[in-house]
DNA sequence: AGTCTGACTCTGT
DNA sequence: CACAGAGCCAGAC
């Protein structure tokens, strides 16, 4: 039985094992987690991200399907999510990922449960 | 308790 | 290729 606590839990779980260097997308954990139409709700749950209780969160390395770094404004500064990115390596270039399909990161297999 | 909104994504026109 | 509508569901008001 799972609460919607877990799930937010379970996002920040996924989250945390992204690689550096890697992204995923908010659609991937949604359909990961079980629910293929929830990535609003992955979204939601990196809003809440933040908060101490999670600990840390790489939030930055979640973006949308197209490798665009939707979420930006959702941190401390519009251009720390850029920031955060490039120091692992990872261009980026108007809000958007340079080779995305290559760093992309697919917790349905990479994990493979 | 009802309505609105959103860090998304897919499908149709 | 762009834009619109719908599905998703938890949280804010």
């Amino acid at each position: 039985m799972q609460k919607h606590e877990d799930f937010f839990k379970n996002v920040y779980a996924v989250v945390r094992l992204i690689p550096k260097g890697r992204v995923t997308s908010y659609g991937a954990i949604a359909k990961y987690l079980g629910s293929a139409r929830s990535s609003r709700m992955v979204g939601w749950a990196m809003n809440a991200a933040h908060s101490p209780k999670n600990g840390f969160v790489p939030a930055h390395r979640v973006v949308n399907r197209n490798g665009e770094l939707t979420g930006k404004n959702h941190f401390p500064t519009p251009f720390l999510m850029k920031e955060l990115l490039e120091k692992e390596g990872i261009k980026v270039v108007k809000d958007k990922i340079k080779k995305f399909e290559e760093i992309y990161w697919d917790p349905m297999k990479e994990l493979e449960l």
